[in-house]
RNA sequence: UGCGCCGUGGAGCAGCGGCUAGCUCGCCAGGCUCAUAACCUGGAGGUCGUAGGUUCGAUUCCUACCGGCGCAACCA
């Protein structure tokens, strides 16, 4: 059993041969901000990611660009991590299935899977295509016209082969009986509708190896096949903390707390990847997060379109984060997008939602608050420990409201949180500075002041703390324009239920000509 | 075909048995001037896809239908 202070949280590891683009992004931003949530909780956390490179795809890819598959695969690494880095992911590993640690791994548990008589060798033979990397039923091929419907431009090959098969069959029924005893194993509730029913319908046996590759990792027990992709890239999140390398660290961690995967691969990671591990007799992960997809947006049509290279409608981070920023992308789509449903893209709406939300809302609190600490006070609050800063948060059931949003971040309803953030406490902000008008008071009452510009400051610590885990970066920038006592590193949801005492606050943000730069700048006219 | 999801003011979403159906954008009218022409208040705009049913009462539950979408073993 593994520490209850621990959370191991994993995504999907990426095919790369191309690079990541928006969709992919998605999703590792939203177990980026589940990572940055848990470790606020106090939870030692570890965050893996990764690619997923022993395909031939990738050697095939590679081949196109005359590279040898380990160069190859190395240099997409790079890449991807450098888009996840630009982002502001903070995982604290990143697996490539090439490595040794995952071969060694992998070897072993197949080899333990074997042993269990789980898997046996079986004649195939069928027309298949290499684009999908699979076998193609008759029917289907019949369809479209002899060729695979999925790449018409290929040619179906006549193989006829002994693969290694796994009896994923004979689970089901254990299967089930896990989905009935935990009820939160699959997450969101409609997807867990959905396996449960696949299911019921019964299991077939998988095949899990090819003959004849050379990129890949080789079967123990017969040398002649390799491993074959999905029975190797799910166990990428066992060996990359040491199972078959190092058992310690291995019980340390597993089982995963939550797996965050599209919802399009649901089926593996629910059905064939418990069977594996109840094969195997190693302990399940405890959760499963399908989360939605992106669409783009069509902005001629208005229509919803899956991003493909076909239609060449692909949008790659990059060029958000190099157009806006970080932070906005990461806004856009937790705030857009619900995580376990589909959300949509456009350059149109997201120049609205940062316009509105970032620039009108958040940013400009923080100017307007700054420049009167500054105008009025000379960036010194004096006497802020002597005053209760609630204030501006009267109208709220405060505590009420912080467990609300610890429970809708840690259920991954990032889009409800970060409405109510907006609404409730920067609208309560903007409010009380409306009534108070500080900007009038300080003509009449300096001390009265004072105290609403302490209240203020309160309140963009409060913010700072509550959007930590989605804009890192600017909650750091907010919580280091004052002197608060507490280590940033350190403070979590619970410090806003009380208020931070400094006998004198001071304001240390930079200031041009009186004023803070502005953090987002209005896109547009 | 099977299974699943969705259909709420012009756009995007929330609500899921019961106070005058909320929020963001846009629109209109005021207020304010500390602030990134931002902020605050008020207003116009909805038979909550259609037709039945359950109920004292349904946007919220059930059934059918219409429309859109997704998955169906390897497209994040």
């Amino acid at each position: 059993m593994s520490d209850p202070t621990r959370f191991y949280i994993t995504t999907a590891i990426d095919y790369p041969n191309s690079r990541p683009h928006i969709g992919t992004a998605f999703e590792k931003i939203g177990a980026d901000v589940q990572a940055r949530f848990q470790r606020m909780e106090g939870r030692a956390v570890h965050f893996l990611m990764g690619n997923d490179e022993n395909t031939i795809k990738v050697s095939q890819a590679a081949a196109r660009l005359g590279l040898e598959p380990r160069p190859y695969v190395n240099d997409m690494a790079r890449q991807f991590q450098e888009v996840w880095k630009a982002l502001g992911v903070s995982n604290d590993d990143f697996i490539q299935t090439s490595e040794e640690r995952h071969h060694v791994g992998c070897r072993k548990f197949i080899q333990a899977v074997f042993d269990a008589g789980d898997i046996y060798k079986k004649g195939y033979k069928g027309r298949y295509c290499d684009g999908c990397e699979a076998f193609k039923t008759d029917k289907e091929v019949e369809e479209a016209g002899g060729r695979c419907p999925d790449h018409p431009n290929l040619t179906l090959r006549w193989v006829e082969e002994e693969n290694y098969f796994f009896a994923q069959s004979k689970y089901a029924e254990r299967l089930l009986a896990h989905y009935e005893a935990n009820p939160d194993f699959i997450q969101p509730e409609s997807r867990r509708n959905e396996i449960v029913n696949y299911v019921k319908g019964g299991l077939h046996d998988v095949s899990i190896s090819r003959k004849g590759f050379t990129w890949g990792i080789k079967v123990p027990f017969d040398e002649e096949q390799t491993i074959y992709v999905w029975f190797d890239a799910l166990l990428n999140y066992i060996t990359a903390i040491g199972y078959g390398t190092d058992d310690e660290r291995f019980a340390q961690l597993w089982p995963a707390d939550v797996h965050v995967i599209g919802k399009d691969i649901t089926r593996f990671h629910c059905a064939l990847w418990p069977a594996m591990l109840m094969s195997a007799g190693v302990a399940l992960p405890r959760r499963v997060f399908g989360h939605g997809f992106v669409y783009r947006k069509n902005e001629e049509s208005g229509v919803l379109e899956k991003m493909s290279k076909t239609i060449g409608n692909i949008v790659e981070p990059m060029e958000i984060i190099q157009k806006f920023s970080a932070e906005a992308f990461r806004y856009y789509f937790m705030s857009q997008c619900p995580f376990g449903g589909d959300g949509e893209f456009s350059f149109e709406r997201f120049a609205e939602v940062y316009n509105a939300a970032f620039a009108d809302n958040l940013g400009n609190l923080y100017s307007r608050v700054l420049t009167m600490c500054a105008k009025y006070f000379e960036g010194r609050l004096e006497g802020a420990d002597a005053i209760d800063p609630t204030a501006w948060r009267a109208g709220l059931d405060w505590p009420a409201l912080v467990a609300e949003l610890r429970a809708q971040v840690g259920a991954f309803q990032y889009n409800l949180a970060l409405q109510r953030i907006w609404q409730d406490v920067l609208g309560s902000v903007n409010g009380y500075i409306t009534s108070m008008a500080p900007f009038k008071l300080i003509k009449t009452d300096p001390d009265a002041t004072r105290t609403v510009l302490i209240n203020l400051a309160e309140a963009l610590r409060v913010v700072a703390i509550l959007i930590k885990p989605f804009l890192p970066t600017t909650a750091e920038t907010f919580y280091r324009s004052f002197s608060y006592e507490k280590a940033w590193e350190g403070v979590c949801y619970e410090d806003t239920l009380s208020p931070a005492r400094t006998s004198t606050l001071i304001l240390t943000a930079e200031l041009v000509g009186g004023k803070p730069v502005p953090l987002f700048p209005k896109i547009g006219a």
